[in-house]
DNA sequence: TCCGCAATAT
DNA sequence: GATATTGCGG
């Protein structure tokens, strides 16, 4: 859905945002962002769309009027934006929607699918779904503020704040034009014009930039300290498997406690961390376990997927299922899940209702083969250090069912 | 003018 | 507290 204010002012100050008022005027030009439009967000395949993001025909010639607007904001079903979703792919898209906010509009989550702001701004919202492009420069300069360098007012000005909500798809684009770019040339006016979503300003995708740059820094401090973790923990694999002495039995299994790195809840880390880096879940669908994720022996992660700028929450979460089968407890961490290996399926299911470190657990066949081949990649390494004894039998009792050797290659 | 960082606002 | 906007110097 589209919410369009065109509060229909024509005087505007110079001194205000030129970029925004750039916005508004290719708006009130007719050039209306494609993006911009909620109808075609509803139901525009972004991967197709991003092929032909730069046309500008999509809308052409779209009236300011503010009551045409608000109807084809409204009605969801207008000629061309008809015209504009038929050609586009059905495909569900979770959110992406673009959200303007006027400073002192309170409308997120109302649950209202049309609202009259105070100003006379239409908003409209379907759930999380909504789109609010306020271009509003209004009027009557009483209302109209424009922030000084203390935050205050100025009523002589008009400018409202418009607020973008960097909604999933949106993210998407934009790193995907970093992408595109690269990182010396993904400045924000490049970002902008590949983007080609008219209704953003510079100032909008520096911030955005900003606060994506700041992610990645510390993704990348994290990814590191990851690293530093592994090599100590190949190490101490290694040691252990080189002097161990050969024999094992059951009580091999549960070896070393210390030495590898602590399972982060993954709400600490991805705790909604908005949409940074999220390449949203159509793309990957929470019950999916693909192949292409099996990890390699002794990365304490599978590497992630090249496409992705950073890996999806839900693939930490499923991998971080996995390591639990061999994830050593870690001090202030809430005890790991414990699970019950079925015989017959080999599909774990919860045994325990302690306190639950990570997500909720739906764990698959795939994810217990997984933890399996995972630790018979490495015999000589603690398995099931995060589990407790029924869990842990069960999954000995899996091991062996399978033909595990009790003696590890040395 | 643009960029990026820091301060500030929501 | 997280995230977006604004200010300001380079």
């Amino acid at each position: 859905m589209l919410a369009v204010s065109p509060s229909r002012n024509t005087t505007t100050t110079k001194d205000e945002s030129q970029e925004q008022m750039e916005s508004y005027s290719t708006i009130v030009n007719g050039e209306f962002p494609d993006f911009c439009d909620g109808d075609l967000l509803e139901s525009i395949d972004f991967d197709d769309l991003f092929v032909s993001i730069n046309e500008k025909d999509v809308l052409p010639n779209l009236e300011m009027d503010p009551e045409i607007l608000a109807e084809f904001s409204v009605s969801g079903s207008g000629g061309e934006e008809s015209d504009v979703n038929t050609s586009m792919s059905n495909e569900k898209v979770e959110d992406h929607s673009i959200r303007w906010k006027d400073e002192e509009d309170k409308f997120s989550g109302s649950g209202l699918d049309s609202i009259l702001s105070s100003r006379g701004e239409e908003i409209v919202s379907k759930k999380d779904e909504s789109v609010v492009v306020n271009p509003v420069l209004s009027e009557d300069g009483e209302k109209g503020r424009k922030p000084t360098t203390q935050g205050k007012n100025n009523n002589n000005q008009r400018k409202r704040k418009m607020k973008v909500d960097w909604t999933p798809e949106l993210h998407r684009r934009f790193v995907q034009a970093v992408e595109q770019l690269g990182v010396d040339k993904a400045v924000p006016s490049r970002i902008l014009e590949l983007m080609g979503i008219d209704c953003l300003t510079r100032h909008n995708i520096a911030s955005h930039l900003q606060k994506y740059r700041s992610h990645q820094k510390h993704l990348l401090a994290r990814q590191a300290e990851a690293a530093s973790w592994s090599q100590r923990r190949q190490m101490y694999g290694t040691a252990a498997a080189s002097g161990g002495g050969g024999k094992t039995d059951i009580s091999a299994w549960h070896a070393p406690t210390m030495g590898f790195p602590p399972i982060i809840p993954m709400h600490h880390h991805f705790r909604p961390l908005h949409v940074w880096g999220h390449p949203s879940m159509d793309q990957f669908p929470m019950h999916i376990w693909p192949k292409h994720l099996v990890h390699s022996p002794y990365s304490p992660l599978p590497p992630p997927p090249p496409t992705w700028h950073q890996p999806d929450p839900s693939y930490w979460h499923h991998h971080a299922h996995q390591r639990r089968f061999h994830a050593p407890p870690v001090p202030g961490i809430p005890p790991h899940a414990m699970f019950k290996v079925d015989p017959g399926t080999g599909v774990p299911t919860r045994h325990n209702s302690g306190p639950e470190p990570f997500l909720d657990l739906h764990p698959t066949k795939e994810s217990v083969d997984a933890a399996i081949a995972d630790v018979l990649s490495k015999p000589w390494l603690p398995l099931p250090l995060g589990l407790k004894p029924p869990a842990t039998d069960s999954v000995l009792v899996e091991l062996q069912k399978q033909g595990v050797p009790k003696i590890p290659p040395t």
